[in-house]
DNA sequence: TACGGATGTGTGAACGTGCACACGTTAGGA
DNA sequence: TCCTAACGTGTGCACGTTCACACATCCGTA
């Protein structure tokens, strides 16, 4: 037993007296008589058809959807905050262009083949990727089909010609670690995370900028995630080096929710002892007693302008293989 | 100057000096000769060739893909934590299976009307569908289509024959309920939340009948969500209430964690003075200072058992159309 | 020798679309 | 009157695949 076979174009020709190729043509617009219309219209709602996009993508080879690529997904759905804003950032504007957004979630080498026989299966049309390290195999399928994509947040050293969107890190930590200066700090440490991505150590490179000559390596405390943990550890660290710190940047808002706490069970008040600043401006930031001064993320506007760059390949257009950094106003809250 | 036209079977075909029928059965498994065989390999290996899965797909009815479909992704992905967790389970089990999970994002009416055509048109077999209100469209286009799928968290009134997996919410809130009063405290009180839904009511309703007489609605406090910020306000609202609370079961971790901060600043040691308990399990459960009991939300198993659900009907063996709940443990940590 | 099965290969017909083209009709201007 | 243009409609083909069928070859056995 069918599970009741779905009505085609011919169907729906059949049932309104007329040609499939009236019918495709009250669908995508053409000369149509009115009545012919309306007799297929009333035939469509009858027997409640539906286009078969599978075929539409095949003979137009244009599938209105783009693919949302998540890789490390363990760490992005869990830790960051960020993602969530950044795909619905995406899907907004994917949606006002009549894109459909599809994520795709790698987690396992396994997922990493099926997603690239996804990709390179013609079922979208351009692809969004978040967080790639820049060995990972999925670029090279990107790359080997030329398919439109956009980078987030971690340009591909690799293939310039593919296009990325992000913030200035570099810019960002150095305007913030200027920011914990100006309030008269002198002994700054920083817990930097994720070393191991551009991320983290961009962050660390523009702590170090702003510091200059009061920069010293004995104020660093490396740990491997951007989470609150991360953060417990770091300052744990930290104090124990150097008792007399009177500032820290934390290279996340989770990480400095752990220091504010490590802080407050050592007896330290914020910021009249500690000036303690994050990044990301999360929702951590304002869960947090005090209130984090941090750096905003316009995550959501990452996403959209990452939707962007790829719509804008598929129009054509040629795109700036450079990419894009968008601005990250600095937050000024209790916290320092 | 097209990019670069990607092969087809043909192009492999006449490289190999076969026909497509024997390419397609070194794709798809039939005899082919060892030295056919090679020489089709190394053809498709030159040339970059990769099956057209829409090609694929419109001819067999079968796209080796299902659907995600996140409703309301605003709270979801924002505030709930298990989302991203439920969303992992689903991609592994799926993923085992050698399926695709695709994950659609509905924000809008209009992103309602997109996604209804995404899932009629052919591009996935299958569909999960997570925190649906009763009377969304999306369940009505799903039910019209016969498409095979499950409901996460909330079993859809209308149509009995859409399976779904969820938690027992009442029992568990019952059993919550419960061993805070195995720990003799007399004034438990509770912070409700999204009681628009299911899940906020059933909760609400396990905690009434774990209490029995001792049940005073003054003791509950109504708050519109699942988050931090509900938390502290509820916790204000119960602090006014009844000053001499002895207990608290909040509807979620981040109420808890709220609550938590609320009492600390009232001066009230936890979980001495008060005993706190959350729902979920989440990240929020091991941050907190206590850390909290909770009532474990298997996450991962739901997505994982959703994923079951949807193949099980893909494969044609009937499911049983009542739903399916896990089993939920409680924690204990420190809080209660 | 003839036959049947196993193995290997090629061919044509779909799947459901959209588009180019051909065809008809009508109206208007030269 | 004839040519052109705009409108409206039907038909064939292509998209890239899989499947059913036909055909060819080889081997073992009756």
């Amino acid at each position: 037993m069918k599970p009741a076979k779905r009505p085609t174009v011919h169907d729906i020709a059949a049932a309104a007296g007329v040609s499939r190729g009236t019918v495709s043509r009250v669908l995508n617009g053409g000369y149509v008589s009115a009545e012919a219309r309306a007799a297929i219209e009333t035939a469509m709602s009858d027997l409640g058809y539906v286009p078969n996009n599978a075929a539409r993508a095949l003979k137009m080879r244009r599938s209105q959807a783009v693919a949302f690529v998540a890789l490390e997904p363990h760490s992005l759905f869990l830790d960051d905050p960020n993602i969530g804003a950044i795909m619905l950032g995406a899907n907004a504007a994917l949606s006002l262009a009549d894109h459909q957004m599809v994520s795709l979630v790698v987690e396992s080498a396994r997922d990493t083949e099926r997603v690239a026989r996804y990709l390179s299966g013609g079922f979208v049309d351009g692809a969004i990727v978040v967080s790639a390290r820049t060995k990972d195999p999925i670029i090279k399928v990107i790359s080997d089909l030329s398919l439109p994509a956009a980078f987030v947040g971690h340009p591909p050293e690799l293939d310039q010609h593919i296009p990325f969107v992000g913030i200035d890190n570099v810019g960002s930590a150095r305007a913030i670690t200027e920011h914990l200066r100006s309030t008269g700090r002198r002994r700054i440490g920083m817990i930097a995370a994720a070393l191991d991505r551009d991320s983290g150590i961009d962050r660390l490179t523009g702590f170090r900028s702003a510091l200059g000559d009061l920069f010293d390596e004995d104020l660093v405390a490396d740990v491997p995630h951007y989470d609150y943990g991360s953060g417990v550890k770091g300052m744990r660290d930290l104090l124990e080096r150097e008792p007399a710190i009177d500032g820290v940047f934390a290279a996340s808002d989770a990480i400095a929710a752990g220091a504010l706490e490590v802080l407050r069970e050592a007896g330290r008040s914020v910021p009249g002892d500690v000036a303690v600043a994050g990044f990301d401006d999360s929702t951590w930031a304002v869960r947090t007693q005090p209130q984090l001064t941090t750096v905003h993320q316009p995550a959501k506007e990452i996403g959209s302008c990452a939707a962007q760059v790829v719509l804008r390949q598929l129009r054509g257009e040629p795109t700036d293989a450079g990419g894009q950094l968008l601005p990250t106003p600095l937050v000024l809250r209790d916290s320092a």
